[in-house]
DNA sequence: CTTACTGTACCGTCTGGACGGTCTTGTCAA
DNA sequence: TTGACAAGACCGTCCAGACGGTACAGTAAG
């Protein structure tokens, strides 16, 4: 909304989050955030004045993202395709980027569970959407609850599929989805 | 009411897992495991010297249960079914029960991400394994990842599906399957 | 003068864990 | 049968360190 200025915000958001991929979701302390966000402590406190604060940041953000993300692709390039099918394309180019990208998450989970009540409300919204827009339940079940699975494990980093694996279920998710 | 059995071993593991769910998984601390155990903090540590120990406990405790009963339900009303079958019922039985039952691993990964990677290496055999006594690579990796989806809602306590929907995608994964 | 910080010093709380003590049970020689 | 003694299981306390957060003086830019 304001906060012209300062790039402080997005480097404090985007330190955050490595920190807690490379040091560890318990290792999400403020002075760690601070000092490789290249800021002083004072300054962190000062964008962000608590640490919930911090976390509620990174929920909103990723949230953001995700909705533009999503939008756009519905718009783009529908050449026909389902919203549903759109939002598989989506979400496996989210999951090829090797990084888990959000394990933040985890931390936020450990300071307070309630900072995912958001996370699953646009979840449960995303979901009754394309009930709405898809006609068999079936296939949206089916490739919804795949979806998820891709994300889990790309969230855990711990991705047993192979490249040709991950290619061969997304083509057949919308094959289903057709 | 003393001279305990080393029964004490296993409540201190089941209170562990309660206090993560109960006062979230950044609250996993060992007073609170201690007292929720009905044991003292010096008890504790003599059971499991030290946190990670604990975690370790936990994370084998899981693992192994999770193995018997992927063995006793391979073995079991084998009419003809499949393993991948076997798999997808018995996963859907796991996640019905109303508690995540396992969120405890959220602490575990805020300790240690290092925790994790006895769970990945074991998710990796199981898969491989399934690969092998799976004819049809697709309906493997559709249903394989539709449950893991299904896991990780019950994990994240997410759970977008309402009764019917959770038993008609369980159903439309066991055609798959078939 | 205001905004957006920096830098330092400090406080109260919580946590893991080390430590020493205590109670109970098992073993075995006399 | 008994008494001594060792080992196992557990209790309760204490402590050093880390962490979130406060306070405040200073500063560079617009």
């Amino acid at each position: 909304m304001k906060a012209r200025r300062p790039n402080s915000r997005e480097k404090i958001l985007a330190a955050a989050a490595d920190v807690a991929r490379e040091s560890g979701p318990g290792s999400l302390s403020l002075d760690a955030v601070a000092s490789r966000a290249g800021v002083s402590k004072g300054g962190l406190l000062y964008n962000f004045p608590t640490k919930a604060k911090l976390m509620q940041g990174l929920v909103e953000d990723y949230l953001r993202e995700f909705e533009e993300a999503l939008e756009a692709a519905r718009q783009k390039d529908s050449g026909g395709e389902s919203p549903l099918a759109a939002y598989i394309r989506l979400s496996a180019r989210d999951c090829e980027e090797t990084q888990p990208s959000a394990s933040w998450i985890f931390s936020a989970i450990a300071e307070d569970p309630d900072f995912m009540t958001p996370i699953k409300t646009f979840k449960q919204q995303l979901f009754e959407r394309l009930k709405g827009e898809t006609p068999d339940l079936k296939s949206l079940l089916v490739c919804y609850l795949a979806i998820e699975g891709l994300r889990s494990m790309n969230l855990f980093d711990s991705d047993v599929l192979s490249q040709d694996e991950r290619q061969l279920l997304v083509s057949s998710l919308l094959e289903i989805a057709k």
